[in-house]
This record gives structure tokens, C-alpha cells and sequence, in this order.
RNA sequence: GGGCCGGUGGUCUAGGGGUAUGAUACCUCCCUGACACGGAGGUGAUCACGAGUUCGAAUCUCGUCCGGCCCA
């Protein structure tokens, strides 16, 4: 017992002290020497932007406990911690911050710059996520940009190829022609904005007739492949399979119809060019139409749009719109809603250009996929049905080429001889072909080869994490494969969780995790997920620096995976208060046993029955905790720790015991060490069950309560005492609370303070067991509210009861009864209670509509009437069938 | 438009065939020897809407509306 002075009032800002130390003696490292179970944990890498959010606080305030929980349980955890370093946004900043352009410096310039950039970033979030308390092992560390894990992914990559399910081909990229890059679906914005729909006409030939189409994008003419109308068109059925010409370029195309086409839309007839919409994609893959590329990489016109050649796009519009119109061909024009693909960075239009691109063959993996989803527990179950719907819905392949810089190369060069394609040699990895030579000689002899300028997606870095913390490519990985558990929250199934399964199940053959658990989404004031886009984000910072990283903690708590949470600072600070009240009573205790020598079989022994009411609850939270932690329901881990603590224990059983404590009686002596046995026991319990939750506060109250210097998180965690158990013991303990409560409530309704001293009281039961329990509670009720003379009397007094309200039983009356159930209810709620109560405690039983019911059917709420004399208060207990009468 | 999830006091939430849990806010009272940053009470919900199954539906079924995440 440390005797230190203890402040009045608990300190957050001592959270970093504990961090330090936790640090400095390395309590969370992974051993990893098999002396105890493993439990492995594939931690998400984040994307270092230089600052976490609320999400990230959810997310990984679950993984923490999880972690935590685990190590206290026996096992040695590895929670290591990543970052998901490459991709565009990084690339925009330091162009931003440098205010250059990425070709105005050399490649190995500019990925210099944008690794330093990543460095910084990663620093400040790493010391956010020390600052929040999470025990991540950081000597486990990784880091995408680094040359070795470099070299992991460009292995996986040659790996994947020689299984062949690399490949490499043309497909429509969308492309940004500002930053001149392919972009991802998900990095296209959508913004509504006003064109014009320009109805032009084609003319025609062979005598069939001449169709009128309506285009936003005339100046893709130029590549105009085919006329679509839709196959049900009266208006076009004799021209399908005929031909058109093409105005201006005096080409043919064919008419073909699709049910894809909306007949209420312009004229009902649209020209399909490659490419002017995603729509253009699907009908030249569906029938296999040409591909004439019209616009170039930097958004200029090309060769096959004849005099427009160089122009922009807009200007290539305005000048073909002029020309149709001299032709005659300019029927009207239309304003019209348009929703336009932007570069989500730089708000540019995107186009969609014909790329060579390389693909990972997802199609071919589709059952494997779904065979692995299914080896795997979701929690919750619905997620996983998520994955298995997005993986049988796979359209086209994985295009993984990406045409930047901050990523890592794809690792090939092609013979300029005869194109074939050439590895790097695993050991040589990692290469950049832009810059290196491959080290052999092409089959055909030729030894002059083009390295690929492209990059892979950052996909194919952060879908490996479970095999690189295990060790991969050393063979030794397989002991640390799969890990235990995928941490992730819902937005990402379709990405994080589908890339990774289907990667690892590729390369290795094993699904990657045994267990994935999905938090929800944090929710700002609008109800929207929080982002800086929507501007609706706190910063975490701001909540710490307020409340302390454990309340924060307690939030991300109250919440269950896959559930959604909205973010709300009146339940940070309700953490924050249980927390304070967590504290007082902790020092209250303190007071109290700093000269309690502890005897454990003197004190069990003297257990009073407040004691064994107390300590039976808490072994119960004990084994509620662990069963709702092993189940991930954190919500009601901490909820069951808080209502114990501050309802169960403070409210209740610190004012039940005051009495005890403060006593000089030498015939209390041995029921003041049981008691102080008991507060020790219960508060040292349950700081074990709350140390994954908030481990800054129970590291800081351990330190004072117990000797020694060692970690509460070093700890084991607490087992359930069974003789301790005991549902009798809890039901006595009730009886107290509820005399308690009634005697409470009596001071409040009459104006009276509560620790007024009360002349008398007596309590009378007809029931004789309770008569004897209230006969064992008698020193606790009196010693907690004061009551000088208290007497538990058999029998009732000479007053009135009154039934005021009569409750029926439904679970009872509702199976037996059945269809006249309703009837009877009726029957009990129409009449006065107080004369069917007289019945049922006359005769036993009373008759409705020919059924028979007993006093078992109902419940009733009694109170006194006529009380007698002026300074005594006769009343009906709340919850017992008990009188009280009061002498104040 | 598609997949999945959700809609319960003013706000957030538990429950998921038998008359609704807790928190917060609000109102009243009490400065009880850890805590007024505390305690004791109280007001407040026809469980989104409509139909069906059932003696009985917040709960099961179907439909509608609204919201969320992801995708198109």
C-alpha cells in the first residue's frame, strides 16, 4: 500500500508519463519463442496524410483492447503497426508544397520529396497513436516505401506471374489529362453541372435513311464506331443492321440496338464512340466494336480527328459545332443536366483512354475467393456477405498499372528486339526498370530492353501485411501464418479485405486471417462518416487534450463492430466522469485499508452479508466481461464495468459499509477487516477488467494501491471465484438495497436531508423467510440510514392498505388463456384493483369470464392510506411486500 | 440503379413474440464524514408508415418511405 499523497483530483495529463514508461520497459513486445500461445494481429496500415481521425481512434482503441485483453489472458501478442505510404494524394501535396509540377524534376527527385514528406507524416501519427495509448509492438514496424518491403511486393508480383495471373493488356483507363495519369474509380468525383445536348444528323446511304442522334461530346465524332437504338424502337426498327455516315468524316458505322438505351433520351438514337462514357465501354467490349483513339494523354486532339488535330477538347467542340452547323448537319441544341467524372485532386474532366495496362486475373480466382470467405469468422456475420457479392460480381479484372511516380515499379522490361518481356532475378529485388538494366540477355539475343515507366497499384503493397508480419518470404513465415485477426472498418470490404484475400490466397494457398472484425463508421454532427471533405471532423487532439486519451477510449468502447457511431462530446465526457467517480472512490478506499493488514481467511470468515452481496456481483462481472470480450462486444463490457462500479459499488455498497469503517467498537473490529477485505478485492478486480479499456487510468490507481513496481497490463487476468457466486447472497443483498432505497426515497419526498438521523422505524412482513433475511440485514440497514431503534416485525400493522394499480402478468395470463386472454386484461385494468386484490387475498383466487386466476397473474402497487399519528410515516415498500412505519 | 445495414422518449441507445433498457438533456429536492465534477426523485416513446400472421407484434412476413456505407 502506498502511502504517497494522493491527488484530490485525477490527472489525464499524467496519460504521457505511462506511455513513456510502457515505451521504455517494452511491455507489449511480441516474443514470439512459442513459451505461450500466439496471437497475432494484422494491424491496418494507414495511409500516412500526417494526422489520424476519429475512425482511426474506433478502430484502433478496438484492436487495443483486443490486444490487451489477449496478452492479460496468457497469450503473446504481436500487434504491429504499417503504413500505407504510396499514392496521389502525396504526390499533389508536394507538388503543392514545392509549387512544382512532377516532371519538372527528375523521378528519383521527386520520390525523394515525396518519401520525406511521408517520414514527417508518419512521425506525427505515430506519436498520436502513442499519445492514445495503443500498444503496438514498434519494433515491428513497416514501412511500404522502404527498399525491403519494396522488394516483397515486386516479388509477389513476379510470383503472381509465374502462376499466371499477371498479365498485361489494352484496356479503357479513365485518365486525367492534368496529371496525366490513370486514375481509379474510386478517385473520380462527380459533379453536376449544364452542357448541351446536340441533336445532330447523320446521313444516309444505301437508300435506308438518315437517323438523328444527340450527343453532349460531338467532338469525339472522330471516333464514333456505331449508332446504338434500343431493339423495341419502332422508330429505328428498318434501319437495324444498316449503315450511317458519320458527318463530317464521311465514314460509315453500323446501327445496332441494346436494351441499355433510354428511347425517352434525345432522339433515342446515340452514337457509341471509344471513348465518351463508361456506358461506350460495355457496348464496345459487348460487341466488339473498333477502338479509335481521338484524344491524346495531355487532352489534345489526335490525328484521326483530321483538321482538329492539336486542338484542346473544348475548343475542338466549339469549332466542330460551327463546322456541322455549315453542314447542315446541326439540328437543334438543348441545355441538359450532366453529371461529369472530375480528377478527384485537380477537378479536371476525366476521359477514358485505351491503355496497355497489367492485370491480376481476378476472374480466375473468383471460387477460391468465395472458398476463403467463407473459411473465415466475420464479425459481424452480415459483412461477410458483403464480400462474397461484391467477388461474384467482378466485371472486369484488376488493372494494377498505374502511370505515377511514389509507388513501387513494376518490376519487368520489354526486349526491343522482339517484346518479350524480361524479370528481375528475386534476389536483385527491388528494381526500377526506369533506371536499371535487367541482368540478362533477351532469348532472341538482344540485350537493349525499355524498362516500364508504370507503377503498381498501392493495392498491391498493403494487400500482403499478413504474410510480411509473419516473415514472408522467409520460410519461417508459415509459423506466424495466417494471423489471428483482421481489424477494418466496413468501407474498405471491397478493397482492403477483397485485395488481401484474394493475394494471399494466391500466393500461399491459406486464407490470410482466421478472423476479420469490422468497426463502423464514425459519424460527424451531420450524420455523415467524418471527413475533411465534408468538413465535419474533430480532431482527436482536441478531445484528449480536453478529456485525456482514456475517455476517448471509454467512447470508442461504448460501441459494437460493424455498427456505426456518431461522434458526441457529452459521451466523451460521460467517460470522463465515470472515470473521476472511479477515482473518489479509489481514494475513499485508500483511507480506509491504509492500516488494513490483509488476512483473507480472517475476512472470509467475517463476510457480512453486504460483503458476499458485492463480491458474488463481482465475480459475476467478471465473468460477463470476459464473455462479452471474447465476443468483441465492448459496448457492454464497459457498460456492465460501469453501472457495477458506480451503481452497484459506489452508490450502494461504499454507503452500506461507511458504518463499518467508521467504527470504534472493538465488536465490529472483524467486520471492519471483512469490509476492508472486500473494497480491496472488488476495486483491485475490477481495475483488471477495465485496464484494456482505459490502461492509463488503472495503471496510474494500481500504482498507488499495490506494492511493487509491476504493470498492471503485466498482470494476469482475473478468474471468477465460484464459491463466491452465489445468487442467494446476491438476492439478500437486493433486499438491503431495496429497504435502503425505500428509506432514501422517503427522506427525499419529504425534504429531508439524507443523512438525518431517524428516531425509529419498524418493517413489518407477513412472509416469514423474509422476516429472517431482514433479521440478518438489520445492523446494514440501520448503520446506512441511520435508524437509532429498528424493528422487523411478523404481521401488519393497524393501517389500510390500498392496491392503486394492478399489473397483469402476460407471460403468464397470455399462454393459458390464449384468445380470451384479452378479455381478462381488460377485465384487470377496468375494475379497481384494490377490490379484485381484496379477492385474491380473501379467497385465493377470483373468476373472470369462467377462467380462475390466482394472486400469480397480477402484481400491484400498494400504498397506505390513513396514516396514523402526526410524527409517524407509514408507507408500502416499492419492490418488497413490506410496511414501513417511521418515527422521525 | 445494385449489395449490405439501420430507423425505439428532444438526442443517443439496449432488447428482437407477453406491454420498452440505459445514458444524456430537462424539472424538483438534498452542500450525507470519496466525489455538488456528487446523490435522491420526476416529466418524457401509440418502438418510421401500411398491410399480414398470432389470443398477443417494437420484435416475424410483405410492401412503402427515410437514412448510412460501398459500388455503379
Amino acid at each position: 500500500m502506498s502511502n504517497d499523497n494522493i491527488p484530490a483530483d485525477y490527472d489525464h495529463l499524467k496519460e504521457k508519463d505511462w506511455q513513456d514508461k510502457w515505451e521504455k520497459y517494452q511491455v507489449y513486445k511480441f516474443i514470439g519463442d512459442g513459451t505461450r500461445p500466439r496471437y497475432i494481429i494484422d494491424t491496418p496500415p494507414p495511409y500516412p496524410t500526417g494526422s489520424i481521425h476519429i475512425g482511426h481512434v474506433l478502430n484502433w482503441t478496438f484492436i487495443d483492447i483486443i490486444a490487451r485483453f489477449k496478452r492479460m489472458t496468457g497469450y503473446d501478442v504481436m500487434f504491429p503497426q504499417g503504413w500505407d505510404c504510396h499514392g496521389l494524394p502525396t504526390e499533389v501535396k508536394v507538388e503543392e508544397t514545392h509549387n512544382i509540377r512532377k516532371n519538372d524534376v527528375s523521378r528519383d527527385e521527386f520520390r525523394k520529396m515525396c518519401i520525406d514528406l511521408t517520414h514527417d507524416n508518419i512521425n506525427q501519427m505515430k506519436s498520436q497513436m502513442q499519445s492514445l495509448g495503443f500498444s503496438q509492438d514498434w519494433s515491428r514496424e513497416f514501412v511500404t516505401m522502404t527498399p525491403e518491403y519494396r522488394a516483397k511486393t515486386q516479388l509477389s508480383f513476379l510470383e503472381l506471374y509465374n502462376k499466371g495471373l499477371i498479365y498485361r493488356a489494352v484496356h479503357p483507363v479513365n485518365w486525367c489529362p492534368r496529371c496525366e495519369t490513370a486514375i481509379a474509380f474510386a478517385e473520380v468525383d462527380y459533379n453536376d453541372n449544364k452542357t448541351h445536348l446536340n441533336y445532330l444528323e447523320f446521313p444516309e446511304i444505301e437508300g435506308t435513311g438518315k437517323v438523328i442522334i444527340a450527343t453532349t461530346r460531338p467532338e469525339l465524332l472522330s471516333a464514333c464506331v456505331a449508332v446504338v437504338v434500343h431493339p423495341e424502337d419502332q422508330r429505328y426498327k428498318h434501319l437495324e443492321g444498316k449503315n450511317v455516315e458519320v458527318p463530317l468524316y464521311n465514314r460509315h458505322v453500323k446501327i445496332i440496338t441494346d436494351t441499355d438505351v433510354d428511347p425517352e433520351f434525345g432522339t433515342g438514337a446515340v452514337m457509341i464512340c471509344s471513348f465518351g462514357d463508361k456506358t461506350d465501354v460495355s457496348w464496345v467490349n459487348r460487341y466488339d466494336l473498333d477502338i479509335i483513339e481521338a484524344i491524346d494523354e495531355t487532352g489534345k486532339m489526335k490525328d484521326v480527328s483530321g483538321k482538329y488535330k492539336g486542338l484542346s477538347i473544348p475548343e475542338c467542340k466549339t469549332a466542330i459545332i460551327e463546322d456541322l452547323k455549315v453542314d447542315g448537319c446541326l439540328i437543334k441544341q438543348e441545355p441538359v443536366d450532366q453529371n461529369v467524372g472530375l480528377c478527384w485532386r485537380c477537378k479536371t474532366p476525366i476521359e477514358i483512354l485505351v491503355k496497355k495496362q497489367w492485370f491480376v486475373a481476378v476472374n480466375k480466382l473468383e471460387t477460391q475467393i468465395q472458398e476463403t470467405t467463407e473459411e473465415i469468422d466475420w464479425i459481424p456475420e452480415h459483412m461477410k456477405i458483403r464480400l462474397l457479392n461484391w467477388a461474384g460480381s467482378m466485371d472486369w479484372d484488376w488493372c494494377i498499372s498505374r502511370q505515377r511516380l511514389f509507388a513501387t515499379p513494376i518490376p519487368v522490361w520489354y526486349c526491343n528486339s522482339c517484346g518479350k518481356v524480361q524479370l528481375p532475378q528475386p534476389e536483385d529485388l527491388p528494381v526500377d526498370p526506369s533506371i536499371e538494366n535487367p541482368p540478362n540477355i533477351c532469348e532472341c539475343g538482344c540485350s537493349d530492353f525499355t524498362g516500364e515507366y508504370d507503377v503498381l497499384d498501392t493495392w498491391m503493397d498493403s494487400s500482403i501485411t499478413p504474410m510480411v508480419i509473419a516473415g514472408w518470404p522467409s520460410p519461417e513465415y508459415k509459423n506466424y501464418y495466417p494471423a489471428d485477426l483482421r481489424p477494418q472498418g466496413h468501407d474498405i470490404i471491397r478493397t482492403w479485405a477483397f485485395y488481401t484475400l484474394l493475394r494471399c490466397k494466391a500466393l500461399t494457398d491459406k486464407k490470410p486471417f482466421e478472423r476479420i472484425v469490422v468497426n463502423g463508421m464514425v459519424f460527424g454532427e451531420d450524420g455523415h462518416k467524418m471527413s475533411k471533405s465534408r468538413g465535419n471532423v474533430i480532431a482527436p487532439e482536441a478531445v484528449i487534450d480536453e478529456y485525456g486519451s482514456d475517455s476517448i477510449r471509454l467512447w470508442s468502447a461504448n460501441s459494437v463492430p460493424g455498427s456505426d457511431i456518431p461522434f458526441d462530446w457529452k459521451d466523451v465526457k460521460n467517460g470522463y466522469k465515470f472515470l473521476r467517480k472511479f477515482w473518489n472512490a479509489f481514494r475513499f478506499i485508500n483511507m480506509h485499508i491504509e492500516e488494513y493488514q490483509q488476512d483473507e481467511f480472517v475476512a472470509f470468515e467475517n463476510l457480512n452479508p453486504m460483503d458476499k452481496w458485492i463480491l458474488s456481483k463481482l465475480n459475476h462481472l467478471v465473468v460477463e466481461v470476459t464473455e462479452n470480450l471474447e465476443k468483441y462486444n465492448f459496448a457492454d463490457a464497459r457498460n456492465s464495468i460501469q453501472a457495477f462500479i458506480w451503481h452497484d459499488f459506489c452508490d450502494e455498497y461504499i454507503e452500506a459499509v461507511k458504518y463499518r469503517l467508521y467504527t470504534d467498537s472493538e465488536d465490529l473490529q472483524a467486520s471492519k477487516n471483512a469490509a476492508q477485505y472486500t473494497l480491496k478485492t472488488v476495486i483491485s478486480t475490477s481495475l483488471k477488467l477495465l485496464s484494456p479499456i482505459t490502461p492509463h487510468f488503472t495503471e496510474e490507481v494500481n500504482h498507488y494501491l499495490e506494492d511493487g513496481d509491476e504493470s498492471i497490463h503485466k498482470q494476469a487476468w482475473p478468474l471468477p471465484v465460484e464459491n463466491l457466486m452465489d445468487i442467494k447472497a446476491e438476492k439478500f443483498g437486493e433486499i438491503a438495497v431495496s429497504i435502503i432505497g425505500d428509506i432514501r426515497r422517503f427522506k427525499s419526498a419529504t425534504g429531508r436531508p439524507l443523512n438525518i438521523p431517524i428516531t425509529s422505524a419498524t418493517i413489518y412482513t407477513t412472509e416469514p423467510e423474509l422476516h429472517r433475511v431482514l433479521k440478518l440485514l438489520e445492523s446494514d440497514i440501520t448503520g446506512t440510514t441511520r435508524i437509532k431503534n429498528l424493528n422487523i416485525e411478523m404481521g401488519k400493522p393497524d393501517v389500510k392498505e390500498k392496491v392503486v394499480e394492478l399489473t397483469p402478468v402476460m407471460s403468464k395470463i397470455g399462454p393459458e388463456f390464449k384468445k380470451d386472454a384479452p378479455v381478462i386484461v381488460k377485465y384487470l385494468l377496468s375494475n379497481d384493483p384494490d377490490e379484485i386484490a381484496q379477492t385474491l387475498e380473501n379467497e385465493g383466487k377470483i373468476i373472470i369470464e369462467g377462467h380462475m386466476l390466482t394472486g400469480d397473474y397480477v402484481t400491484g402497487r400498494k400504498i397506505i392510506v390513513g396514516s396514523s399519528g402526526e410524527k409517524v410515516e407509514i408507507f408500502h415498500s416499492e419492490e418488497l411486500d413490506v410496511v414501513l412505519e417511521i418515527v422521525i
